[in-house]
DNA sequence: CGCCAGAATGTAAAGCTTTACACCAGAGCG
DNA sequence: CGCTCTGGTGTAAAGCTTTACATTCTGGCG
């Protein structure tokens, strides 16, 4: 079907057809310099209203629109933040980067997510991006890269850095996050409260300081009851069959079995679930479970999940906004704690008998 | 704790402490031109051995990492393509995505994440990055955008688009997708041969292509088998809560109520699941249901789901593949179909009596 | 009236790379 | 020996914008 065009000279202008008009263009027909309607645009109070008008009109007349790769260049700048993830499957961090996006957009930055699914060298690649100015900053969703990447950057006050949910136990990074250690306390008492005595947990990857939290919150809300003596604590990865095998390991193998166990995150607990019912366990009557996170599935599997629900939106705004101030030169609060909630669903009840 | 540096003029070098080395340092090092420099990098073919050997030490020692914005301004490239999806929180897409990373990386690509989130603006905002040389090339995984931003595009037959999944009905891009219309016909054929005689579906929106070829599978499969009397279709929007209503729609208000129900995707399918619960109906002995998409919950809800698995994975790999073939100027075949898999678990059995 | 401040604008360099073109030397060949 | 290639390299322009600095002009003030 190849119409006209045939006559071509080689196989040129496979883009941009007739190039796109530039500044130039604009200045010559506004009637000024290259430097004036960059001004107009960048600097509108630094020039006469009078011209103003001109350069908007011959802005529209020509059709220009900015080259963002050569003002990139000359500002040494990208407007484009990564945000380091561990996995882009869970969803959780979808709402989290639903966030993120949103206030980046509207500052004017591009958000680019580097999904570093346990291989350390991509969060390497991904912090090349800095000293080059391909990437402006940085949001980590995850602790769980090479600690050289980040050592050196809390001696830099400003360094463009934030964590998000996530935190270093040795490395001070400007950081928005639950409460890990309230929020599983809270949990853990909650159960306890329902007359658990019995109350086992499956956390994520023990070297992640959020789980040594959670964990620690577990212990010392047992402790505060008097229960310290039936804890018990199994090693998940966060995933759905982690959390299967963990409880057949929880529910199967002991003796006692325990009343109540408590996730780190929903997927191992829906993996929990799974386990509880393969085995005949029925939840909530003779098992509690509770997850962590309040992802969408936590209301649709059987029997529907009772869960500590983080904001992630607002901790993806937060992070971001965070990050832009960081690049603005603003100071900023370097530690931001927002609330949990625990949502009581239908995994959780009183222990039989 | 500010350390030394106090004396700082003023508030300069918060990046680029030390301006990075340039090819001008790295010519100076290695006693040739820069443009031997850039040669020695780009085409190595056309600069002699010892001078390669020299560049290459030179470059070591005066640690030099190229300025990709300055590359990308004289090669008016961008070397980052964009996909466009309509909700990133949607773990079906994630594989895909994964799938196209591998391939955009190993190539020197870098995959910028687009949601549109049901915002058609969104998409206009993202294709405007083309000609602007701020992305390369867009795949497109949803259908839902503004026609104008498209319709041009199947006339320049090299335009740097292609569709993964889905399709329009009236623009004519290369796409990767599956034989919707089989995979439907074959799962309706499933429930068919298991004796199920009242088969209902719950599609995704009616205006989009591929849930037309799935309810057109649908409809086909059934007339085959003599059943199109039966034949009930509802409209969802491939999310859980619709599912879910869609479910009550179908096995509260109707009689005779369906023995089997078709889901355009898994989390309806898991509504579905749900409604059913709650309506007291048993999964699979009074009902059985089917998804698309096999998502990681399918494994894990009650009881497991029977559905419909697409090489996810596979499906991004080949549309990253194709779209890099077209940036290359080659040939592409304009359709690939890859093939699906019905994945039978615990949601499907003979129905009752 | 002269000088200065300040506003408005222009000039040109800088940011870093790629590449068209020119140049040179050496090899092969008539 | 002279010519033509060709492989290897250098020069400088181009890609587009921003911005430091220079310039012009105006009005105000002493």
């Amino acid at each position: 079907m190849l119409r006209a065009k045939q006559t071509l000279p080689k196989k040129t202008l496979s883009k941009r057809t007739l190039s796109m008009p530039t500044i130039k263009d604009v200045a010559l027909a506004a009637g000024c310099s290259t430097a004036t309607v960059s001004r107009a645009l960048a600097n509108p109070e630094k020039v006469s209203e009078a011209t103003r008008q001109r350069v908007a009109h011959a802005i529209a007349e020509v059709g220009y629109v900015p080259n963002v790769a050569a003002r990139n260049l000359r500002r040494a700048e990208s407007r484009t933040i990564v945000t380091l993830l561990p996995d882009i499957s869970n969803p959780f961090f979808s709402e989290i980067i639903n966030g993120m996006e949103e206030v980046a957009h509207q500052a004017g930055y591009q958000v680019l997510i580097g999904d570093c699914e346990r291989d350390p060298g991509r969060a390497e690649a991904y912090f090349n991006l800095l000293p080059t100015n391909q990437a402006d900053g940085i949001i980590l969703l995850t602790s769980d890269i090479p600690r050289a990447l980040v050592s050196h950057a809390d001696a830099r006050a400003d360094a463009p850095l934030v964590m998000a949910c996530e935190f270093f136990s040795d490395v001070d990074l400007p950081t928005v996050a639950i409460d890990n250690y309230q929020a599983s306390a809270h949990a853990i008492d909650y159960l306890a409260s329902l007359g658990h005595a019995r109350i086992a947990s499956v956390s994520g990857p023990v070297g992640n300081p959020i789980c040594r939290e959670r964990t620690r919150g577990y212990h010392d809300a047992l402790a505060a009851r008097g229960l310290s003596n039936s804890a018990r604590v199994v090693e998940g990865d966060f995933g759905f069959r982690s959390g299967y095998q963990q409880g057949m390991t929880l529910l199967d193998g002991m003796e006692p079995r325990p009343s109540a166990i408590f996730c780190h995150s929903d997927e191992m607990a829906i993996g929990v679930l799974k386990a509880a019912r393969q085995l005949g366990i029925g939840v909530p009557e003779e098992l509690s479970v509770v997850g962590f996170d309040n992802i969408g599935f936590s209301e649709y599997c059987e029997p529907e999940l009772t869960t500590v629900s983080q904001p992630r939106h607002e901790i993806g705004q937060q992070a971001m906004r965070m990050l832009l101030s960081l690049l603005a030169g603003e100071a900023v609060v370097r530690r931001q704690t927002l609330s949990t909630q625990l949502i009581v669903r239908k995994s959780t009840g009183r222990p039989a008998a």
